[in-house]
DNA sequence: ATGAAAGCGCTAACAA
DNA sequence: TTGTTAGCGCTTTCAT
């Protein structure tokens, strides 16, 4: 601050605060400073107060990328997204974001498009940050990008997905099941002439595969599946419908992969009045808040994002203090919420 | 990667490949290493062959940190938003985060509960790490936290409002102009009775404030105003018209602080079999794409999400690369979309 | 076009 | 409990 040490102020220096100068202030080393700050308890009072004192003074904050650099640790969690259907995860994000903030730890967003070639890209940026965790949503296929994750040796935890040979650790549930269990709850309901109207993604591959597979089984007619590739919006679900009775009036029950496509699909059902349920039964997967009181309200496979979101957060934060993860893979489940709409 | 080194491997070494370990390889200085990653126009063809293969054989990727140290620039920009509201916001955070990938930055999230308490923490946090630039939805008050942010000298943008005074860059619009706007709107329409559903917020108040003064001054009677307090959700927008309706049946015009609390006006409104728009009128705010195709479809005051963003991130990066902004004070603006419930 | 030296601001390791 | 020293892995600066 003083122009009076033309010597010791090098031309790289970036002009902020530093440990340096506050502990000069405070009559301490600088190591005396950075223990008042992260090991109060290891310094006695009255250096602490001469510490903070000198801290309020200066307007001292630290600089948290020299720290992680030196201590090797970044108090930083990275989560990579799909970005074209964030509203689905928001609220595993939300619950993660905050709760890795309550134990000190901040979130980097990336977006993966899954597009290989903004993979390779992300990655880098990701493992380049040296975050202490890596949340992935969704499970990562054998692939260079794996490896390289693999070979960070990162902790690292899939969600929103199952499978036998996880990178790490895993917080998700069975699509698989899921396409069954509607399968089967709508013939427990009577119904008996399917279809289903999904976005591409592999996901819901999985949970449609299962959906038509189960009524296969069961002698029902074959399911007619619209795909919406990845226009995953209310008004695409309503064209979905639209479709799908230009081919055969003969359908009673259509399991969406989202709420929003069910909710279009209910909508295109109104404005041809159609009754719900008697004429068509529809049932949604998610669970977004909105659809529990609308009329008529959209039944739906019920997920616990939230959970999902806590959960990660927890694992990733054991992790990162070097504590075990007693049950690396957890199946949060699912449940069929039966509403106006079934 | 060889144990033939006992003395140059100290015990602090975190183990990973780092630029000395790919410039021994390639055999060249490290300095060329990073040029070579950098600045690859200012290496030779052939030391730029060498310097890839090591990278490719080590799988070295470079720390982004300690780079960010030693020159300063962090490649890192903050978003700070209110976490009980994600969604609204939802397009802007996803249009900011891929122009800002596309440039090669990271975004690091910030939840914001509007607690004082954890707005110091955040804060520490968010300057703590150094960012190229700050990302704020909603403007910043007086206050120590605006103080801080003002000594960091770290590029800001609020956004989402206007105020004569912003600490830095502002992208936004006028709060106030958009509820005389919607008042004058329903007037035009011929409804004479209004009521508001509205959360807590400041700019919900500034538009309902807006809109209740346009009323009073064209004489019509005093607007009904339902508070909903944090509860931003479909459900409790059915309950505040149900509420509005207990008090007097003369309400001919709604108006609501966001898409979900109108899209409950409406839902009670067809439950109490209530004609929209003859028998009331709905306006939302936001533009959330679900409500266009609904039935009946919402009347919104449309605000251009993306494009918040989307210039947020422009003018950001072009702070951060030292160019200087031109018009650092953008009103983006409003339009009122009519649709069937008005 | 390439390299050597010297930090960036912090904390681990060791010493007192 | 406090301090000294030596890096963390990179890039700026200055030479060549």
């Amino acid at each position: 601050m003083q122009p009076n040490d033309p010597i010791k102020r090098s031309r790289r220096n970036s002009g902020a605060v530093t440990v340096r100068d506050v502990a000069k202030i405070a009559g301490v080393a600088p190591i005396t400073v950075s223990r008042a700050i992260n090991h109060p308890e290891t310094v006695s009072a009255e250096l602490l107060r001469r510490v903070h004192d000198a801290v309020a003074r200066t307007g001292y904050v630290p600089n948290l990328m020299a720290g992680s650099l030196s201590s090797s640790k970044s108090k930083l969690i990275a989560a990579v997204i799909p970005s074209t259907v964030f509203s689905v995860f928001t609220e595993t994000i939300e619950s993660l974001n905050n709760a890795l903030f309550d134990a000190g730890y901040q979130l980097m967003l990336g977006q993966s498009q899954y597009l290989a070639s903004r993979e390779e890209a992300l990655l880098g940026a990701v493992i380049g940050r040296r975050p202490d965790g890596i949340f992935l949503t969704g499970i990562m296929p054998p692939s260079n990008a794996r490896k390289r994750l693999l070979a960070s040796g990162i902790p690292v935890v899939e969600t929103w997905d199952l499978t036998p040979t996880p990178i790490d650790m895993l917080i998700g549930f069975s699509h698989h099941k899921i396409g069954l269990a509607v399968a089967d709850y709508f013939i427990s309901k009577g119904y008996q002439r399917f279809a289903s109207v999904r976005a591409s993604d592999e996901r819901a591959d999985r949970r449609m595969s299962a959906f038509v597979e189960r009524a296969a089984q069961q002698g029902l007619p074959p399911v007619q599946v619209i795909n919406v590739g990845s226009e995953r919006t209310l008004t695409r679900g309503r064209q979905a419908l639209a479709e799908i009775l230009e081919n055969t009036t003969r359908v009673d029950a259509v399991f969406c992969s989202s709420d929003l496509l069910a909710l279009g699909v209910l909508t295109e059902a109104r404005a041809r009045n159609i009754r719900i349920p008697d004429g068509l039964a529809v049932m949604g997967f998610g669970g977004v808040p909105i659809i529990e009181n609308m009329i008529p309200a959209l039944s739906t496979v019920q997920i616990n994002s939230g959970k999902i979101g806590a959960l990660a957060a927890e694992y990733l934060i054991a992790r990162a203090e070097g504590r075990v993860v007693q049950m690396p893979t957890v199946d949060v489940g699912f449940s069929i919420h039966e509403r106006d709409s079934t």
